[in-house]
DNA sequence: TTGAAAGCGATACCAC
DNA sequence: GTGGTATCGCTTTCAA
């Protein structure tokens, strides 16, 4: 019969063993300048001995702080999301934070669960990237006092921090190359734009590019897939029977690109010959892929660094309602070799 | 001036403005059944208004358990571990536990840290993907007390779980279909295989496939790139310049093969007309890439799955030191596009 | 059915 | 320099 699991050694333990109180043996191992420098050293030598480990939900209790941040968003497998949260874990580390990741599949309700542990798990801040299916989450946000920064996608109606790409530039930008090398039936393959403000910003840069090109906007032309799912092929492979005369498509995304690409070439459709395309994020920025992909740079790591700085003010800053930064990173057209010049 | 951040309520605070004490305010909460039914709804109630959450820090702290499990993975910006932890993520959400995760860098310095922040948060469990840059840190691990299981490496070396891939069948598969296509002088882009059971593993299969086919183990073929920074290009030039003979490769993983797709692409170099390429995770089973890659399944959400279930019973176990599973799972050749037949 | 009090492990204030 | 003691917010005996 084994002695069941051994029971961490706590600053009891360690008083007893080494004759001191409990105070002595914290401030010992917290180095604090009041003890005698050999104390200090029997103290720290037995903790090692034992396996010490602060015990952080002790700790945390005691001070009102668990230097730990939540990260919550709609899906951790989606590159941009991923890329974004080595930047943001590696940041909060260097600040001694951790980072408690939660994923909600662009659910309502999984991120409202989300939020929930987030609170309850006493998190100093949360950088919190909306799925956006109602503004009853984040209202539940701002009223819980802790700190927050929508990150990627944000809510304009409400009065809050947020650090997200230029999505409107960035559809501008998207249609603007694809019209200026000719093309004039740009198929629109959208995010779900009644729940997300990036879908909603990128469709008004599309439209707005064909304001100041003096072309009608087609409404059939806009389409939304779901980005999860990635029911992209039949989506497009309709759309361009029903519309032979399509000759490009700007992608919500570069999955939702690299996707479309997939699709088109298992039906024996060329890029950029056939169909030219222009995706979103600029991925490549943080994965070599074989496919050159014309697309539109969000500046990951910068919006990432960027969210987490605001985070981190607010967390330090005395009032937390108050508004630090509503930043909007400026996007860059990234050519590749996707879109076909057909003037 | 502002009142300052609003305090959190607390059961006391429940307690003072419904009347009753602390002890039937946390039962009612907690829907104990010798509360009645009024006092519950009451209490509740006034819960709901004041936006009381749960103090996860406290009731860990008294309960000894925080329905939190750390993940510790050397990279999530890579798929294959995105993936993965999409897949611990959401069966850990499903059980009630709420998942932290470590990015370690491939360091391992970074990789103790990492662990030892777990045990300060006392985490019920551990996903640990050992970085392997020394078994001192598994060591501390298992010093420690808390269940952890090895995820996608492993050290032969100590008897502890693991969930990992079969590697040296998969290396065996892939490049024994590339022999079978013809091929004889087949380059390894391996990963670091010092510090890596993956690496060695895989490279163990690639000789295998070449014993029982036969045919010699090329030294000078067998190369090793860093994993995270993408200095395969360079390496893998290079290589084509001094062994023009070469027809293929086999890259340690398909962020590797689809570096080295790139950089070939670059340099005019056609796959699979001049060369060859066999990846290895398939992570094009969770994502849609346009580029029909021959890989080794290495199932990705049956070890995540694996490995997260073992860990809970670890957890609900008796004896965490008890070992309940080394599970390799097995791998499978995906034909792709990307392979020529040259016999 | 409800309340009082102990205790989880650590930190901070105040004596000595 | 060092040691008591209260306290953080919650759960759990044990009484009433």
């Amino acid at each position: 019969m084994g002695n069941g699991p051994v029971q961490r050694p706590t600053l009891k333990d360690i008083a007893q063993k080494t004759g001191y109180s409990i105070n002595t043996v914290s401030r010992a191992l917290r180095n604090m300048p009041d003890i005698a420098v050999e104390t200090r050293e029997r103290i720290r030598e037995v903790a090692r001995e034992m396996g010490y480990h602060n015990n952080a939900l002790a700790s945390s209790l005691r001070l009102g702080r668990t230097n730990t941040i939540a990260v919550i968003i709609p899906d951790i497998s989606n590159l941009f999301y991923a890329f974004a949260l080595v930047e943001i874990e590696r940041g909060a580390r260097e600040q001694g934070y951790s980072t408690i990741l939660l994923n909600t599949s662009e659910s309502g309700a999984f991120e409202q669960n989300a939020i929930k542990t987030a609170l309850q798990k006493n998190v100093d801040g949360i950088i919190f990237g909306p799925a956006q299916q109602s503004l009853d989450n984040t209202r539940m946000l701002m009223g819980s006092g802790t700190p927050f920064v929508q990150f990627a996608r944000h809510f304009e109606s409400v009065n809050a921090d947020f650090c997200v790409g230029d999505d409107k530039l960035g559809g501008y930008q998207a249609t603007a190359h694809l019209i200026e090398k000719g093309h004039r039936n740009i198929l629109l393959l959208n995010g779900l734009a009644a729940h997300n403000s990036s879908a909603r910003d990128r469709q008004a840069g599309y439209r707005a590019a064909h304001e100041a090109a003096g072309l009608p906007v087609q409404p059939d032309l806009v389409r939304e897939v779901s980005i999860l799912a990635g029911d992209v092929g039949q989506q497009l492979m309709g759309m361009l029977r029903q519309r032979p005369d399509i000759t490009a498509v700007f992608a919500y995304s570069d999955l939702v690109a690299l996707s479309a690409m997939a699709h088109l070439q298992q039906n024996g459709v060329r890029v950029p010959q056939d169909i030219s395309i222009v995706g979103f994020d600029y991925i490549q920025s943080c994965i070599n892929l074989p496919v050159p992909l014309t697309t539109v740079d969000i500046k990951i790591r910068e919006m990432a660094a960027a969210a987490l700085k605001c985070l981190l003010e607010k967390i330090a800053g005395p009032d937390s309602s108050k508004v630090v930064c509503q930043k909007f990173t400026r996007t860059e057209l990234v050519p590749g070799a996707t879109v076909q010049d057909i003037n």
